[in-house]
DNA sequence: TTGGAGTACATGCGAAGTCATGTATCAGCA
DNA sequence: TGCTGATACATGACTTCGCATGTACTCCAA
């Protein structure tokens, strides 16, 4: 009803103000975070699989991660090797397997983690009040859930919500 | 100001929240975006050229593609081979080179950048309104201006504690 | 003027990612 | 049961990125 074409510049220009502070912010954490010696894409799966009890499959962290299935299959690979994150049969699926956190993965999770919310928290809030993380919160989960669920690059019609 | 614990959940619920509806609208935006044969880094570097009348050099275009300044050098030699861009002496200082856009490359912005803007357009307006936009872009520059300015990692021995 | 420190860019090399494809398993149907 | 197509994961070939370093140029101070 109000004009669409107006609302083009102001939906781009949200969209590259937002794009630039996560870019920044990712810069920031990155380059002067505790990361110990674990990347920050390695601590994604290690942060994903640190809230699944049973553990998660290499396509559930796909989406995690932002990573194609075979980048991922990889990664977990890299982390496998190292200790952090063991491989198990999953038992209902001969294909599938499953990722579980080893005490140690779950160690370096947790220290590398706690180290990452300070400085998350520290970021945030030094350019928004409460009220306006809660706002800017509640814009980015309505902004995924306004998404086509489908997220997969390799089955390209998986319609199936998020667990 | 208010309790610094509580806020520090509320900051990092935010920080998952918008890094998670970015990586959802980069990943819609990649994959059905009409990107031509342009991958999505690359037509970052063709946006930020198309706005400078006089190109850009490798070091300014670091903070526009989130690229070190090797990564951003062979990007750029890939779009010159491609005849996208052009690599000109800069005349005011020996060592650099100003990046220009030939005009087939600037046709290619265009285009894909006309496209891309609609997707974006699309993408916000179905979650949030007018003002709700313009509520997300101010946040978005507040934590930019926030942040503390000078982040480039490019010069290899500077000042930076390895933990 | 000149020597040294700093800056802009390029490049060798190894790490890490994607794409295409292969293997094993599952699910549905005759 | 046997056949067909889809799914989960791994892997070879190739591309792209970062780190370390090299080269050329600029700037400044003595």
């Amino acid at each position: 009803m109000t004009a669409v074409r107006g609302s083009t510049r102001l939906a781009n220009e949200a969209w590259e103000a937002m794009f630039r502070a996560q870019a920044t912010l990712v810069r920031e954490f990155e380059f002067d975070g505790d990361w110990g010696d674990v990347a920050p894409r390695e601590y994604g799966v290690l942060y994903a699989l640190a809230d699944a009890e049973d553990g998660l499959r290499i396509t559930d962290l796909i989406d995690d991660v932002l990573l194609t299935q075979a980048g991922v299959s990889r990664l977990v690979a890299r982390l496998e090797k190292r200790g952090l994150v063991e491989r198990l049969a999953d038992p209902d699926d001969g294909r599938a397997c499953r990722i579980v956190l080893t005490s140690e993965g779950r160690d370096v999770q947790r220290r590398v983690g706690r180290a990452h919310a300070r400085h998350v928290a520290r970021a945030m809030t030094r350019a928004l009040t409460a009220a306006e993380l809660e706002t800017l919160r509640d814009f980015g989960k309505a902004l995924v859930a306004a998404a086509p669920s489908a997220t997969s690059q390799h089955s390209a019609s998986d319609s199936r919500n998020t667990a």
